[in-house]
DNA sequence: ACAAAAGTGTTTCATATACACCCATGC
DNA sequence: GCATGGGTGTATATGAAACACTTTTGT
C-alpha cells in the first residue's frame, strides 16, 4: 500500500513485529502462555507469542490481534512494554519487535484455539530456557504487572461481577507471588470507592457466609 | 543485506524512526530540541528530532547515531520510551517510531551542528504547536525524567568533576521545574554515599566559599 | 463443641515535608 | 559592619507494615 514515491523512498524498511506476554491464573498460580516452536528458526526451543504487523493496522492493533487470534479475547487488559530493536536479536531475519504485556482471565479464554496453535500455560516461577530476548521482556513485563496490580483496576477482569474481599485478595496474592496481609489489604480497599458492598452474601465458600462486592469503575482492558 | 528467502519473505516491512526528545538546561530553564521542518511532510511546522533505522544498526544505535549527529555527543544519557505505530501518525508513509528522551550537558553539545540542522532549543513551557503525535511523546518524556532525575545519577552528566551542593540543587530545580527545600535537598544528599565531599573550596561563587563535591559512582549513559 | 472462613484496630516505623537562623568572608 | 551565599536540625504529617483475636454458622 505504501506508494514508492513518498519522500520516504529509498529509506529501508524492516519486519516489525509484537511479542506478547500474556498472563493468566491457573489454580493458585500466575502462568504465562508459550509456544514450543516447530518451525524454524529455533525449532523446538519455547518461545512468546508472536505476529507481525500487518500494513492496514496499528501496531497496537496487531497486538490486540495476536492476543484475539491465541485466546479469543477481544477486550482483555493489555500494555505496551517497549521496542526491542537489537540487530541479530531474531536469528532468522532483522526482525524489530514491539512487546506487550497482558493479563487475562482464564475462564474467558478459548483454550481450544491456545491448544490448536500449540500454547502451553507454563508457572512463572518455572519457566524453560527461552530464545530471543524474551528473558528479559518477560521480566521487564512481570515487573510492571505487579506494580500495576495493587494499584491499578486490572484485577477486576479476572473476577466475577460479584466477588468476596478473600476472592480478591487471593487473586491478588497469586499475581504478586506473595502472601498479604489481610488487614491492610481490606483497609487499602475500603479506601476505594470503586469497590462498594453489595446487600449479598455469598454461602459458597464459608459457613458463616462473605459479603459480596461489585466493582463500579471502568474495567481496564482496551482504550 | 536481508536475505528474501528468509522463511520470513512476503511479510510487510515498514520505515521504522526514531524520535529523540533531547533536554538540555540553557540558563535556568530547561529545553529541549527542535526543528522547524523546511521539508515535506508537515512543512513549516515544529517537529521532534528524528531519524531512520538502518540495516546495519539496532534501533538503539540509531537513536545514539541521530544523537550524536545532531549534538556532537557520543555518551549522554539516553532511555527508550516506547513505540509509536498509529497507521497515519506520519502523513507522508506509514512510519512506526521508536521514541527516545535524553538529557544533555549544553556545555558539551556542539551547538553549531545543532544549527547547521536547523535545530532550535525551545523552552519547554513555551512550546508551539507540534505536529505528528510528538506533544504526547513529550509528555512522557517528561514525566520519566523528573521521575529519573531524583533518584538517579542521571543529572551528574550536567555538572562538572568539583561541584557545590547549591550549583547540583539549581540544576536539579530547574529540571524540576520548581524550588526545592535546601535543607530536605542536602539531608538526601548527604545518605547518597557517592556524593563525598572533597578538600576543595569554590571560592568563585560566595564570600564564604563552599564545598565542592565529586559523584564517585558511575555516571550514567549509554550503556 | 468445634472447625473454618469472615471480619475487625492499633502500634510502629520509615519517609516526606515544613520551617528559620547562624556562619564565614570580601568588600 | 554589612551584604552575600553557605551551612545546619527539629518537629510534624503521611503512608506502609506488623500484628491477634472475636464472630458466625453448619455440621
Amino acid at each position: 500500500m505504501t506508494i514508492e514515491t513518498t519522500p520516504y523512498s529509498g529509506i529501508p524498511r524492516f519486519h516489525v513485529g509484537v511479542d506478547c506476554i500474556i498472563f493468566t491464573v491457573i489454580g493458585d498460580r500466575l502462568n504465562l502462555l508459550l509456544v514450543r516452536r516447530d518451525f524454524e528458526p529455533e525449532k523446538g526451543k519455547w518461545s512468546l507469542i508472536g505476529g507481525f504487523v500487518n500494513e492496514n493496522e496499528s501496531v497496537d492493533q496487531a497486538a490486540k490481534r495476536v492476543l484475539y487470534e491465541l485466546t479469543g479475547i477481544t477486550n482483555g487488559f493489555i500494555r505496551q512494554l517497549g521496542a526491542f530493536g537489537e540487530i541479530n536479536r531474531d536469528p532468522g531475519a532483522r526482525v524489530i519487535s514491539v512487546a506487550y504485556f497482558s493479563l487475562l482471565n482464564y475462564a474467558e479464554i478459548n483454550q481450544e484455539e491456545v491448544k490448536s496453535l500449540k500454547g502451553e500455560w507454563v508457572d512463572v516461577d518455572r519457566l524453560p530456557a527461552l530464545g530471543f530476548d524474551h528473558p528479559v521482556m518477560i521480566q521487564n513485563a512481570m515487573e510492571q504487572m505487579r506494580k500495576k496490580i495493587l494499584s491499578g483496576h486490572l484485577v477486576f477482569n479476572l473476577l466475577p461481577e460479584l466477588f468476596t474481599l478473600t476472592q480478591l485478595q487471593n487473586l491478588v496474592e497469586k499475581v504478586m507471588g506473595r502472601p498479604l496481609d489481610k488487614r491492610n489489604f481490606r483497609k487499602r480497599i475500603m479506601e476505594n470507592t470503586e469497590i462498594v458492598a453489595t446487600e449479598y452474601i455469598d454461602k459458597e465458600s464459608s459457613r458463616r457466609g462473605a459479603r459480596l462486592y461489585r466493582f463500579i469503575g471502568e474495567r481496564q482492558s482496551y482504550k
